[in-house]
DNA sequence: CCATTATTTCAATAATATTTGTAATTCCAC
DNA sequence: GTGGAATTACAAATATTATTGAAATAATGG
């Protein structure tokens, strides 16, 4: 186990702020995790396309059937279930079976993003 | 201007629920208008990459040159600038310049955006 | 003006995401 | 079981993003 030290030049204003805050390792160690962030990335994914944006907030207003959201965007089938699946593997949605149908409806997460998101 | 009009099936437990709120043109009117979107859009697409996620969460502890965010990750200026012009782009940070430096802080959204994103 | 330092820009490449059409799957009604 | 409807899975084509190293900019101090 190596330990390296080095030596930059930073501005004297954020080199105090920085020392008493415990200087890089003291920031580095109040970042999130590794497992935080890849699940801030994932939902930030899913939020990422304007197609899925519609979606989930069609979704968050009445749980749809996919040919509802087909109808209601013109989008090809394969093409919206591609944009639902991507939002599932956010966590913003998930679907039950209702006879021949499978309905989306948001997930608590998926309703707490949308309501957060009406705000950026 | 053309009238089309469509009939799909859809589930009786949707079709009801739906009726109430307006049908497919009462949903469709509540959604986001598309520069609101467009917006979402960019915030989100600022935040899917753990690079950036460090990066902001970073400077919402303190504000930093360059150099120390390229000393405190490791990657290579050029990788870090692209990363901070995203993060720009959607309005989560922007620079002030000191001396030789310059020096990056998150925006009030892009403050908002990491306390809201924290819960996620 | 010159050399130096901090940062960005650019162009090429590699990696990912999106779209599209078609084929496969699943569930239901007969 | 067979047929039809709703949905997903797949593969190919396209478009967008990310990485890299080298070159360009911009501010500073001599």
């Amino acid at each position: 186990m190596f330990k390296i030290t080095i030596e930059i030049e930073i501005p004297g204003s954020i080199r105090c702020e920085l020392a008493e805050k415990g200087g890089i390792a003291g920031i580095t160690g109040l970042l999130p995790n590794d497992q935080k962030i890849r699940a801030i990335v994932a939902v930030a994914r899913a939020l990422s396309d304007p197609v899925r944006i519609r979606v989930i907030f069609a979704l968050f207003m009445q749980p749809m059937c996919v040919c509802l959201l087909v109808a209601m965007t013109g989008y090809a089938y394969s093409k919206m279930s591609y944009h639902l699946s991507v939002l599932k593997e956010g966590g913003l949605v998930c679907s039950r079976q209702e006879g021949n149908y499978l309905i989306y409806y948001p997930t608590d997460l998926g309703r707490k993003v949308v309501e957060g998101v009406g705000e950026w």
